[in-house]
RNA sequence: GGCGCCGUAGCCAAGUGGUAAGGCAGAGGUCUGCAAAACCUCUAUUCGUCGGUUCGAUUCCGACCGGCGCCUCCA
């Protein structure tokens, strides 16, 4: 099996050849950290971590890079009206990302640049391009990329380059630009930059990088310094990113280095509400700590990701929530069930052909361009099976249950979607036992209309019982919405 | 105007030139003191509409209808 994986640059899904098998080196565009980011934000976060574990559960080695994008229009806005330096208002949301990224389950980047931190590279990137006349220094202070001077700019997003005129917004600095669809290297420093602190000295003039810089600048240099090499294998982030951030991403570093940007583009599809993207400039969007603050489980946010291909639109809902909800709740019982049967032999029974399929299966699925869709159907059969086994007796060591189990927890280390595990307080703890202990000596006397009221008192607290022949088990119900 | 995406059961959605995965919800059954969980069975003669190509199309082509995205700083 190999992976193959959708090239926006070709518009086809190709075998996946990183330059230096097995080192990967993917680069995704992170958060502005101006505010919160949102749940469709996180959709392509969320792809991008699959991407990553199944890389990694193949046998890559990923050198895995994400900015964090602390200068920009927004967040100099931002900190500008709440009356702080740009620092200060960045911060706070950088460590609510990492918070929110840790409680998706999102497997943390080796590296996480930003932009303020690396400017250095980035006016050694801007003289590089001036260097080379690909860049001029405008009138207005600024310095701009000449698109004239790259020949194929426009191969990513296939916009023709005479037609990116008719319909675009027009740029309040197009009067400073030899051409209006130049795009802007570094940004002369105004009164309200410096305000904030979002100015820098540089042999060019006093500004801040370009929104395209950062990314470019940051990941050459983080690549470079590594591995001695220009060229990314890997770069990913959502559609609406192609143009014009990632053509000019491309512009920018090949007029810069002669080399390949990237070997391969990958692009996540949007969050919808209602068939609308998910946008703060919409209104129509939910955070990452909205769903934790409901007692969401992040595998429930995962799984209902997973069940749509990251090249599809996903249209969310409360009801597709409470669907995916239910459906966690179900792996974790047949990881449970897996769990207790285990045993310690290895046994050939019928659970042992099952993890192999299982396996089998969920590579095959994700190898074909991340298809997690077809993943977890092929989990789901796993799970459908394995229970009827077990249903059938089929335990412990002469069933395969430690094959079984071992294959769904592989699984488990690409998908990531068992729940998590529920905090319990020990004072109700000690009480729910209590109560048990009472309502197991009526079941004994036959009492079962006070058994009944111990188990209604016990759900009134939202405890779920569960009578099993190893005796009686208790749960907290799922949170209610 | 340009580039591009989508329209499959109540909901979320896979998929293929040869006759529709999976999840959730629903119905019936087995099991259970009752439940829960689990398992079994059932739930789209049909894949937006109309044409065309083909022995055969949901899958290819065309038109149309409906929804959406990008077109200089939005994941």
């Amino acid at each position: 099996m190999t992976l193959a994986l959708h090239n926006t640059l070709t518009r086809a899904v190709e075998p996946f050849q990183p330059f230096a098998p097995p080192r990967v080196t993917l680069y995704t565009c992170g958060p502005t950290v101006w505010n919160y980011a949102h749940l469709g934000n996180f959709r392509t976060f969320l792809f991008e971590d699959l991407l990553r574990r199944h890389l990694e559960s193949s046998g890559y080695e990923v050198f895995h890079i994400m900015n964090l994008t602390d200068v920009d229009d927004r967040t100099i806005k931002a900190a500008a009206a709440a009356g702080t330096s740009l620092a200060e208002h960045t911060e706070p949301y950088t460590q609510a990302f990492f918070e929110d990224c840790a409680y998706l389950r999102i497997r943390p980047a080796h590296l996480y640049p930003r932009a303020t931190q690396e400017v250095p590279a980035m006016i050694a990137l801007v003289e590089r391009l001036l260097a080379k006349g690909v860049a001029y220094r405008s009138e207005d202070g600024s310095v701009y990329f000449a698109i004239e001077k790259f020949p194929t700019y426009g191969r990513l997003s296939r916009l023709d380059r005479r037609e990116l005129k008719i319909g675009a917004r027009v740029a309040s600095d197009e009067y400073a630009k030899d051409d209006p669809r130049d795009f802007a290297l570094w940004k002369k420093a105004t009164p309200e930059d410096d305000a904030v602190g979002a100015g820098w000295d540089a042999p060019f003039g006093r500004g801040r990088p370009g929104w395209h810089l950062e990314c470019s600048a940051m990941s050459l240099q983080a690549i470079h310094a590594r591995f001695g090499v220009e060229t990314l294998d890997l770069h990913a982030g959502g559609v609406d990113l192609i143009f014009p951030h990632h053509e000019d991403e491309i512009a920018q570093s090949e007029a810069a280095t002669g080399q390949p940007f990237a070997r391969c583009w990958l692009h996540g599809e949007f969050l919808n509400v209602r068939g609308t993207k998910m946008s703060k400039r919409f209104g129509n969007f939910l955070t990452a700590r909205d769903l934790r603050e409901q007692g969401v489980d992040a595998a429930a946010v995962r799984l209902l990701f997973w069940q749509t291909h990251y090249r599809q639109p996903l249209d969310f809902n409360d009801a597709a929530l409470d669907g995916a909800r239910e459906g966690v709740k179900r792996l974790g019982e047949c990881h449970a069930r897996l769990h207790a049967a285990a045993g310690t032999g290895r046994g050939d029974g019928p659970l042992v052909a099952l993890a192999r399929t299982l396996e089998h299966d969920v590579a095959a699925a994700l190898d074909d361009d991340l298809s997690a869709p077809r993943a977890l159907a092929a989990l789901f059969e796993f799970v459908r099976v394995a229970n009827r086994e077990l249903d059938h007796g089929a335990s412990g060591a002469e069933g395969g249950g430690a094959a079984a189990l071992a294959a769904l927890e592989r699984v488990m280390t690409v998908l990531d979607v068992l729940p998590s595990p529920p905090t319990v307080d020990p004072a109700l703890a000690s009480w729910v036992e209590e109560r048990l202990a009472a309502r197991e000596k009526a079941r004994k006397a036959k009492d079962f209309a006070a058994a009944d009221r111990i188990r209604a008192e016990l759900k009134a607290r939202g405890v779920d019982l569960d009578d099993t022949p190893a005796g009686t088990k208790w749960r907290h119900a799922r949170p209610g919405p």
